[in-house]
DNA sequence: ATGCAGTGTGCATACGGTTACACAAATGAA
DNA sequence: TTCATTTGTGTAACCGTATGCACACTGCAT
C-alpha cells in the first residue's frame, strides 16, 4: 500500500553487490557464485524482494501473458477447457489473460487493448473473431485459433474437430430405431462452428437418403433450446432434434416433456453436443456427440509449445469426436 | 509475426518530432498542438503503432492489471460472478489475469507471481485463501475480499454476504410444512464461507427449537451431492436436505428420486444455496437460497473504485440473501 | 519596444530490471 | 613460475514510454 516495493537496486546496496548481481541471482542460469546467490536470496527473502516481471518483460521482450479470448466464462462446455487450460499455463508459468465479449465492436478494442501488452501467445476460443482481425490485431503474435474454420492461412495455427464420423453413428443409431424425421437446432446463426457442426449431421442424414424436417435458431442458452424446441415441436412433426450444444439439448428435453408431454427417447430422440460433464448426470443422461476435453487443451498446448520453440510455420491438428450414449436418443 | 512492433522513437522519425511528443499525442490531456496530435495519430495508424503498455506501466507504477484469485472457473456460481466482473472491469480498460488454483501451495506460487506483475488491483474469489496470505503476498496492493471471514483487518476491504434473514424464511416454510427432520450437506470441510452458510440454517433451526438430524460433506460437485445423499438417507431418517450449494441441491434431488424413489416436495424437501440460472431451469426449479448477482459485482466494483480513488481505510460492504422459492421445497 | 502569460516542442532522466563487455581473481596446465 | 582459461562481479547501455524542465514562439497588454 503506501509501503513501495523494494527495488532491485535498493537490493543490491543492502546486500552489498550491484544490481546486476541481483538479478543473476534470480536468473537460474547466469554466473554467479552460488554463495553470493544464498546470500541475495536470503536477504531478498528477509526484505520481501521479488524482481518486477514488467520490468523483466520490457527487457526479455517476452511477457509471460497469454490472451485468451472466450465468449463468455459461464457457458458450462468452454469453462471446462478454459479451466483446464488455464491450469496448464499457469504449470508453464503463463498467466492468461481473460477476452470476454459479446459485442463485436467492444471485442476487437479489447483484443487492441490486449496486444498493446505484447502478451505471448493468443488463443482464440470465440468463433465470433474473424481470422483476419486476429492477425491484423496481434500482428506480432502468431494466434492459436480454436476449433475454427479450416482456411489455410500461414499466419495462424488451429485446433479443429471432426465429428462427422460420430455424428453417422448417432444418425445410424436413431434411424434404426425407426425415426426419420429429424430437426436441427441451431446455435446463433452467426457462429462459423454451429454450421460445422450442421453440416456433420446433415451429411450424415444424407448419406441414408433422409434430410432436415424442420430447422430453429437458439443462442446456446437453456432457455432458447427450451423456447425454440417449443415453437419447433408445434409447427413440424419430428421425431428427433439435433442440437447444437449440449445445454440447449437439456432444454429441448425439458420442452418435449413438460410441453408437449413426450418422453425420450420413446417418442423423440434428443442430441447434444459437447460432452459436458453436466450430460452425464443422472437427470440428464444426453446422448451427446462429445469431445475429450483434455487432449483438446492438450492440442492448444502443443501449439503454444511449437511457438515458443519458434518452430516455422503455423500448424494444425485435427481432433476426432466421439458419441456418448445416454437415454435419451 | 517476425516485423517486430514499431517504438515510438521510429515513429518519431517518421512523423518528424520526438519520442516525447509520440507520447503526448497519446495520452489525452497533455499539451501537444492538435494538428500535430493529428499528424501523428494518422502516421501512427499507418504503422499500426500503438503504444507499448509494458512500457508505460513501468514507467506509470500502474499496470491496469486485476488478479482474480478463483477457486474454480467452471462451477456455475463463480461462473456468473467472474463473467460479469470481467464485464465490468473491461468496461473500465482493466484487464483480469486469472489465477485458479484447487491446490494449496501452487496457489500461493501463482499468487506471488501474479504479485510480480503490480497488478493494480486484487480480488480473491475463493474461500480458500487466508486473508494474511493475501496481505503479505500482494503487500503493495490491498486485496479485496468476497464473501470472506468478518474479520477486521484494516489492510482488506470485503464484501459479506448475510443469509440468515432468508435462511430463516425457509426454515418456516419447510417446517410448516410438518418437515422437522433436516439435514445439511456442507460443501468443502475446509470452506469459511461453507461454515458460516450452515451457521444461517442451524440457527433458523435453533429459533425454531430444531437441530439437524444428519450431515454429510461433498465438494460441492453434482456428483458428491448425489453420493453423499444416497449415504445419508440410507442412514438417517431425514425429510429436508439443506445442500451447500444448487449444484449438490441438484445432485441430491436426483439421488432422491432415483435411488430412493423420492420425490420433492412431498417425500423430502431439498434446498440450494446461490441461486445459479441453472436452479431455475424447468427441471431443476430449485428452492434456494439466492443471492443477487448484479448487486453483488457490483460491490466489488465499488471497492476497486475506492482502491482507485485512495479513499483511505479498507471497507465493507454487506449484502442480503433472498429466497427463491421452487417446488423442491 | 518591453514584459508576460500561454502554448508547443525537445532534451534528459526515470521507471526496474537484463546483459554484453571488461576486468580481476582464481584455477589449472605446462 | 608463467600463461591460458574459467569464474565472479561491476559498469554501462538498453528495453519503450512518460514527464519535469528549459526554451522558443505567439499574442496581447502595457
Amino acid at each position: 500500500m503506501n509501503k513501495r516495493r523494494i527495488t532491485s537496486k535498493e537490493l543490491a546496496k543492502l546486500a552489498g553487490v550491484s544490481s546486476a548481481t541481483i538479478s543473476r541471482a534470480f536468473s537460474p542460469d547466469s554466473r554467479i557464485g552460488s554463495a553470493t546467490r544464498d546470500r541475495i536470496l536470503a536477504v531478498a527473502r528477509e526484505h520481501g524482494y521479488q524482481p518486477n516481471a514488467i520490468a523483466r518483460s520490457l527487457n526479455n521482450q517476452r511477457s509471460r501473458l497469454v490472451a485468451l479470448v472466450v465468449n463468455a466464462i459461464g457457458n458450462p462446455c468452454e469453462a471446462e477447457e478454459q479451466q483446464l487450460l488455464v491450469h496448464r499455463l499457469q504449470a508453464r508459468q503463463l498467466l492468461p489473460i481473460i477476452l470476454c465479449c459479446a459485442d463485436h465492436d467492444d471485442r476487437l478494442q479489447l483484443m487492441r487493448l490486449a496486444s498493446t501488452y505484447q502478451v505471448d501467445h493468443v488463443v482464440i476460443f470465440s468463433d465470433m473473431v474473424s481470422m483476419q482481425d486476429a492477425v491484423d490485431i496481434f500482428h506480432t503474435t502468431k494466434p492459436i485459433m480454436v476449433s475454427f474454420e479450416p482456411l489455410d492461412n500461414e499466419k495462424v495455427s488451429s485446433v479443429r474437430i471432426d465429428g462427422s464420423a460420430a455424428a453417422d453413428e448417432i444418425i445410424d443409431k436413431i434411424a434404426s430405431d425407426g425415426k426419420k424425421r429429424f430437426a436441427y437446432l441451431s446455435g446463433t446463426k452467426s457462429s462459423w462452428i454451429d454450421k460445422l457442426r450442421r453440416k456433420w449431421f446433415v451429411d450424415a442424414l444424407a448419406r441414408r437418403g433422409l434430410t432436415l424436417q424442420a430447422e430453429a435458431f437458439g443462442d446456446y442458452s437453456y432457455d432458447s433450446g427450451f423456447k425454440e424446441s417449443v415453437l419447433l415441436l408445434h409447427r413440424a412433426k419430428v421425431d428427433a432434434i439435433i442440437c447444437g450444444n449440449d445445454v440447449m439439448a437439456i432444454g429441448a428435453r425439458d420442452a418435449a416433456r413438460r410441453v408437449l408431454g413426450k418422453n425420450t427417447p420413446d417418442d423423440i430422440a434428443i442430441v447434444g453436443q459437447d460432452g459436458i460433464a453436466m450430460a452425464a448426470w443422472d437427470c440428464n443422461d444426453l446422448t451427446t456427440l462429445s469431445l475429450d476435453h483434455v487432449a483438446f487443451i492438450d492440442a492448444v498446448m502443443e501449439l503454444i509449445e511449437r511457438h515458443d520453440a519458434e518452430l516455422e510455420g503455423p500448424h494444425s491438428i485435427t481432433l476426432t469426436c466421439t458419441a456418448r450414449w445416454g437415454s435419451t436418443a
